[in-house]
DNA sequence: AACTTTTGTATCGGCATGTATCCAGCCCCC
DNA sequence: GGGGGCTGGATACATGCCGATACAAAAGTT
């Protein structure tokens, strides 16, 4: 039996949203349809989808929130491609940081929709699957140790609790979301702390520092943060999600 | 010392090739420009770049070609900006699934090539590694060493760690991806630094002995890095990836 | 309000990186 | 074969980035 890959179309907008999932059926897919955040969440709870189209112009939570709300839940690995209304470029700049995967400005070609739906469907299948991650991600292990999101704490190998604070822990997921990827100073604090780093600011630097302690990651060996001179750190250690097959 | 996008025009027609990296340089980036495919290939080899600006129309190999033997060989890595003709619908969806990350219709504005380039890079940058396409293999094999390029660092062949700094680390990969080739220094610091020698610039020859010494190269053995006076630097050991078949 | 915990700023020292300098070896030409 | 000039190796040193510690400010707890 193949898989035939299912949409989710998260649209306020009847005729939108209606039409789009109409396209994407005649076309061989399968597809939902939400009117908001709540019907969205709603349908996550008991269906899998494999792309989420997501409009950011939509009463209550905007897609920018949910795509946001998204990443940060249980469901952070499926890829969302936003819909944005004008071209506008600050639009689609905050978008991708909230971690949409692409976006397709309106009006749009339903053609060129379903080609980017595709395209980032594909993306996500080219990598082999121990490095994606999947759906239920409730704890992350690298290393000799566990991360476990939901109780916000790590697990060494016999399952002693380490405490981590709230910075902390977001920076170390952070991490374990971009493995093997230099992520500058910038970026950590975007993505952390959801702010602009200042002139000579260096908190960044000693979240680090107090991470890697916890880690019990020495400087000198730096086995899982290592440091990129001017550039930023990177997470240099495989994650693998406990769950899906290694 | 900060990096500085480079990006490559690749275009039959002269005024546009000129004319548009002419632009973008004007606008704070790096640019070179290639006539055909195999010209883009050949700068490929010798040079790294954050973006390739790709034309459709072009004769020989034309642009939708040229994007997929991109996305199947080496350089599989690339974002690619497609330069469409007409408003030709089927050129945009069919480049779409070629692999390219964007395109831009003929006639454009400038303005609006440089912020779509912006848009894409900035996009590739952010994007979750489960959806980046990754540029080579996580260790490479020569002599007795090995280097792990997801940790940065080598290991000898009882697995002992060497640790290397940034850009030794940089450097000796890109040894590796260009075995067996005179690499000149201008090109060394291309691939490195993504930057250009100055006058008396003589950096990659510190760096080059400062990566002699961690792999035990003596000056005078020389079994791993040759000197190849007024050209540059080979790299003469052959390269396995330890995975595939050698 | 006092205390604890977390988070950011200031400061100092160490190290990575690049520049300057000196010197050795190679090449060329006579 | 022996200068002279050029190229590259080695050392020394300057600079700026980062790690660590100490301390201050902010936030949460009792």
């Amino acid at each position: 039996m193949e898989h035939i890959d299912h949409i989710l179309v998260v649209d306020d907008d009847h005729d939108i949203r209606t039409g789009v999932a109409d396209y994407l059926r005649k076309n061989g897919l399968r597809a939902s349809a939400a009117v908001d955040g709540r019907d969205m969440f709603a349908q996550l709870d008991t269906s899998a989808f494999d792309l989420i189209v997501l409009d950011i112009m939509m009463p209550g939570d905007d897609g920018l929130v949910l795509c946001r709300t998204l990443r940060s839940g249980k469901h952070r690995a499926v890829p969302i491609l936003l819909l944005t209304a004008r071209d506008d470029e600050t639009d689609r700049i905050v978008g991708l940081e909230m971690g949409a995967d692409d976006y397709v400005v309106k009006p749009f070609s339903p053609r060129e929709l379903l080609a980017r739906i595709k395209a980032v469907i594909r993306r996500t299948r080219m990598l082999p699957p121990n490095l994606r991650i999947t759906e239920s991600a409730d704890t992350l292990a690298f290393g000799r140790w566990r991360l476990d999101t939901a109780a916000r704490h790590l697990l060494d190998e016999s399952g002693t609790n380490v405490a981590l604070s709230g910075a902390e822990f977001r920076l170390l997921r952070v991490f374990l979301d971009h493995p093997q990827r230099v992520l500058s100073r910038d970026q950590l604090l975007n993505l952390t702390q959801g702010r602009d780093a200042e002139l000579f600011d260096r908190s960044i630097d000693l979240l680090v520092s107090r991470l890697r302690s916890r880690l019990d990651d020495d400087a000198k060996d730096q086995s899982y943060i290592k440091t990129v001179r001017s550039e930023g750190y990177v997470f240099c250690m495989p994650v693998t999600v406990p769950g899906s097959d290694a």
